[in-house]
DNA sequence: CCTTAATGTAACAAATTTTATTACAAATAA
DNA sequence: TTATTTGTAATAAAATTTGTTACATTAAGG
């Protein structure tokens, strides 16, 4: 599968939406073309994303004609946790300066702490996400 | 004070590295070039950052010669939740798709659902980051 | 086999967001 | 009155995100 070049801010919002349809309709091959247009994104899009959930273990797709793609697991084995997990690429609290100054004795130790801070924060959302699964999403619709 | 266009994906990094400074020397001037020396990252971002900390009410600044900014409150008023609110623009979760298509059931309500979520989940990090103050990060250098 | 419809993916283009820079007015200490 | 510092506009550059075009490959169904 091809690279995303890094975070896409719509990924997770993306993803979901695709997993939540694909979760609607069990054993229908839906076209990337039909979901895009329920998100009203561009198709390749889809594609590809459709491709990284195939990575996942989460989808089976289906080449030629008649094709599509359906969920390989039932949504009750997909938590948002890791959803959330697969898709982001940068802290909660965001990016740290890549170059303090060693030479002053903040600029020094800085980026451990925060990096302490940031990943504390992060894992206590992954953790308030993994007691929620697609399941429960879908259920709402 | 100018607007940022929108989220600074460091801001959040570089404010609460301004902010340990400030809190280690109280009662000194500091310049936005020594700050930014530290930080390793341009003079005019930091004097735009403590412009934004002034009208949060956290800092005062002095124009001219042996001008610079302080700490205009104690440290331990400060919560890194007020500070992660202050300078957050997007949710946890990223941004949701903008318009999704409305003669899909889901597409008609998945950003509503989506909305739910991410206010909850911005909200449980807020919560957690309130019970922790510059206070406590600048405790640690 | 041939046509049609679908995925897979490369390559590139456009748009948006973030970060840095230049320039200079205004303020203030000494 | 000189040197230094903040404040901020304007713009440029870099990085990231999103969209598009193009086409090879695959498979169903006549």
């Amino acid at each position: 599968m091809i690279n995303f070049a890094s975070m896409n801010n719509t990924r997770f919002a993306t993803v979901i939406h695709i997993l939540t349809l694909l979760g609607k309709t069990p054993d229908q091959w839906l076209s990337s073309d039909w979901i895009a247009g329920s998100i009203h994104i561009n198709p390749v899009i889809v594609r590809k994303e459709l491709g990284f959930l195939q990575d996942q273990g989460w989808v089976i797709s289906k080449k030629g004609k008649e094709g599509g793609s359906m969920l390989g697991v039932p949504t009750h084995e997909i938590s948002l946790a890791a959803i959330y997990k697969a898709v982001k690429n940068t802290s909660v609290l965001g990016k740290k300066n890549q170059t303090p100054n060693p030479k002053c004795p903040i600029g020094k130790h800085i980026n451990k702490k925060l990096d302490q801070l940031f990943v504390e924060t992060d894992e206590m959302v992954s953790t308030a996400l993994s007691h929620k699964t697609l399941k429960n999403f879908v259920e709402q619709f």
